[in-house]
DNA sequence: CGGCAAAAACGTACGTTTTTGCCGGTGCGGTACT
């Protein structure tokens, strides 16, 4: 009752969503807690009232910076005016005035790289924390083990914060992904709440080709005729570009590419444009999605298949959000899986080039790391991973490492490396399989989230018989938006309308 | 690996063909430089 009548005070709701109590009342009574919830069921609300009733302060890690400022301003805006984001936005002297004042902020979040900075984390170490909340925790499986390592310094920093209740959301953890997430944040005793990832308003389509002059002009056909907004996802970023520049020779103008290589304001821009239907389409690369709630994308093309399950689940779960009936479409070409098989096998280095790395490691004292793994021609993603893992394994502060230190050190990498790389291909080989497979797209995918196999229902999948064509037809929305936008520009140039 | 663009090689003077070489998702922070 106490927890009903704090909601009601704080949001003036009468009941919970499912999930949000039982995991409150886990992390009330002092368990650490898995909470994998599907987006729209209020993941933050869980660690805002938790905070209050236990009327200390929470440490947010966050994966993106925009994604932090973003929740900031939220936080602020439904009444948490004591929230701040310690992130590389905050200049010198705001940063300086932050941390003198810490005690005085109910919410920080941070990204986990910055936790490293020294002056940063004694600061986090003086104050006490009752929460340590990771959102977006399947980023710790996801990007942890090489992309961005700090995600697996976690635990330790939880550890010198003096162990505060841990509490990891995410809404897509495939059964290694849950796993992960428990060793990596060492959770040990923790309730885990896992909810379903099935979203049955979204039905799944695969369409093979041998063809890719075939495949270009299906989804031309789909772009055309399916009522949007829609998102469509590339394998490369030349990839989105192109196909964006074939759609506006077309006279499809609303639409935009998106992808990591663009400075982050063309890439703000070309978001706030999506998100406030200037544009109807955006075709993009895997950087694209995480943090958006635009409740009513209708369709989610790949136009190349993602590198694993839990990726294609992720990205197609960003349709639909309003409940109404919307379609994934995956258009499948054998060469989409080359790129994807291309990073398992190059973005971590082989035995060569780490026996090359670790050999002589006396005379580095004249060659410094960075230029050593360059010259062996290591991946930035393998420079990252080597740099993290020798300097916790402490060599980087021996002047002279004994042959024998050095050798175990070579297999213990090798073998981490070979482990990285058979999961990774493993699950390639999974995402092939749930292609290729001619059964119900869904059972099987729920199989994959350690979920029961549902009953077979009318709108599912094509592997169901689900027809695409229903979700076509094209709203005239569209080009008057356009139209009105592209008269805005017009007199922006100073031009007759 | 496979696709694509720039460089080299054509065989005859600037356009076409062949060869070489490089790149390919995801983001943080901080440092060096405009």
């Amino acid at each position: 009752m106490q927890l009903e009548a704090a909601l009601k005070q704080y949001y003036g709701f009468d009941d919970f969503r499912p999930g949000q109590k039982e995991i409150l009342e886990d992390i009330l009574s002092g368990h650490d807690v898995l909470g994998m919830l599907p987006t729209g069921t209020g993941k933050t609300l869980i660690y805002q009232l938790a905070t209050v009733l236990l009327k200390g302060r929470a440490l947010i890690v966050s994966p993106l910076v925009s994604l932090m400022q973003d929740q900031v301003d939220q936080f602020k805006q439904t009444g948490f005016k004591r929230t701040v984001a310690l992130n590389s936005f905050l200049d010198h002297s705001d940063k300086q005035s932050v941390l003198n004042h810490l005690k005085d902020y109910q919410f920080v979040f941070v990204s986990p790289e910055i936790m490293q900075n020294k002056y940063i984390r004694s600061a986090l170490l003086s104050v006490n924390w009752s929460l340590f909340v990771v959102d977006e925790a399947h980023c710790i499986s996801q990007w942890g083990h090489e992309f961005r390592p700090y995600y697996l310094d976690l635990a330790f920093i939880r550890k010198k914060l003096g162990n505060p209740v841990c509490l990891a959301l995410t809404a897509t953890a495939a059964v290694k992904v849950q796993e992960d997430i428990l060793k990596y944040l060492e959770m040990k005793d923790a309730k885990v709440h896992i909810h379903s990832v099935n979203r049955p308003n979204i039905s799944i389509f695969v369409e093979s080709f041998s063809d890719v002059e075939q495949k270009l002009d299906r989804a031309l056909e789909l772009i055309t005729e399916l009522k949007g907004p829609g998102i469509v996802y590339t394998n490369t970023r030349r990839g989105a570009e192109q196909l964006v520049t074939v759609l506006h020779e077309r006279g499809i103008q609303d639409v935009s590419y998106y992808h990591g290589g663009m400075d982050q304001d063309e890439r703000l821009l070309v978001q706030k444009q999506f998100l406030n239907s200037q544009l109807q389409l955006i075709v993009c690369t895997n950087a694209f999605g995480m943090g958006i709630n635009k409740p009513d994308i209708r369709f989610v093309i790949h136009y190349n298949a993602p590198a694993n399950v839990e990726g294609y689940v992720q990205e197609i779960g960003r349709a639909g959000r309003d409940l109404q009936p919307s379609a994934a479409i995956l258009l499948y070409h054998p060469s989409d899986l080359e790129i994807p098989f291309h990073f398992i096998e190059n973005e971590l280095p082989d035995d060569n080039q780490i026996d090359y790395i670790l050999s002589d490691y006396d005379v580095l004292a004249e060659q410094t790391l960075s230029e050593r793994l360059q010259l062996a021609g290591i991946s930035e993603t393998g420079q990252r991973f080597m740099e993290y893992h020798l300097n916790n394994s402490g060599v980087l502060y021996e002047k002279c490492v004994p042959e024998v230190k050095r050798e175990s050190l070579k297999k213990i990498l090798k073998k981490k490396i070979e482990e990285r790389k058979r999961e990774k291909l493993n699950s390639l080989r999974m995402i092939e399989k749930w292609i290729m497979d001619e059964g119900c797209k869904r059972s099987m995918m729920l199989k994959y989230f350690g979920e029961e196999e549902i009953a077979e229902k009318d709108y599912c999948c094509s592997g169901c018989q689900d027809e695409l064509t229903r979700f076509y037809g094209k709203e005239e929305k569209e080009t008057h938006i356009y139209q009105v936008w592209e008269d805005e520009l017009k007199r922006l140039f100073r031009q007759e309308v």
